[in-house]
DNA sequence: TCCGTGAGTTGGAAAATCAAACCCTCCCCT
DNA sequence: AGGGGAGGGTTTGATTTTCCAACTCACGGA
């Protein structure tokens, strides 16, 4: 999985290592929702159970995860989320809200998140300093090391 | 790439589909900063010319990116983002702070994505209602469509 | 004419995925 | 004491993807 010779350091590259593989963000899913059991995992994202073996492994080696008995006598393992794993949870459901206004036509909605607040849960990625939602031509990057080069608009 | 038996419609899965491919978030990184052409992104993913060919294919019909001739005689084209995919980029900070937060020793980020609002951009996602960052905690699953079954404190 | 650039395509070896079957430990039922 | 689950994986062999290097094609410049 490595990409073996990206020449552009980078949190998001390093980040999609981690939990861009496969499956690996349909486990946090169903990790945050609570469904963390082996069988629950295979049968809710569909996923061949030795990849999904896989992908444990390295999202417990990962610090996303981590393995718990909730059962000793018959042993019986679930799977939970760290708290790195749950500060994940906000890509998730912006990816979710992604999903449900592109790829879907009005409100059929597979399923809606209900914040603490009282209302659906429409998420918004804001600046935390200004409190202003994150539009592109409000961004300019700033590469701080080798390697980088950025055209257009956003250049250093 | 489809996961052809998954049981459960979400659109985390659905968006996954379009962009969780290997590569493919790394694409729109680099299309976002400017740089769209095809042997910049091959220098700057490190991802094999065939497999990115393969990608940019997909998300241009998926109406994530648009293939444009920046010169004609020799032809010579560049990929930009369309609507929908810079309605994505939110995504793509998000997960960045994540890496930088979770996977460096501090302060030595690759990039530093500066806002219009002259600080630098830390993102966070908010309810839109209240205004709240999101917290696990203060949320609530609640599935629209057979095939769901959550457990614990998210339940429907 | 020869070289370089941009934007890919092609071919074959190497790695990852898939599906189904299998295994092991325990528990329950009889 | 035997049989039948359930849970949590591992094994096997076939199918797909990836990977890498080399190649193509169209131009433009020296």
């Amino acid at each position: 999985m490595a990409a073996t010779k990206d020449p552009r350091p980078c949190s998001i590259a390093d980040a999609l290592a981690l939990v861009g593989e496969k499956y690996s963000l349909l486990v946090l899913r169903e990790v945050c929702l609570g469904n963390g059991r082996f069988d629950q995992l295979v049968r809710n994202i569909g996923a061949p159970r030795d990849i999904l073996a896989t992908r444990l492994r390295r999202l417990v080696d990962a610090g996303i995860l981590t393995k718990r008995a909730y059962s000793e006598r018959p042993q019986r393992f679930e799977y939970r989320p760290t708290r790195a794993g749950l500060e994940l949870e906000p890509v998730l459901v912006t990816l979710m809200a992604w999903g449900d206004r592109h790829l879907r036509e009005d409100d059929n909605r597979p399923m809606v998140v209900e914040h603490a607040c009282g209302n659906e849960l429409l998420p918004v990625v804001v600046c935390q300093a200004c409190g202003d939602a994150v539009r592109h031509e409000d961004l300019s990057a700033h590469p701080q090391a080798p390697g980088w080069t950025v055209a257009g608009p956003t250049a250093a």
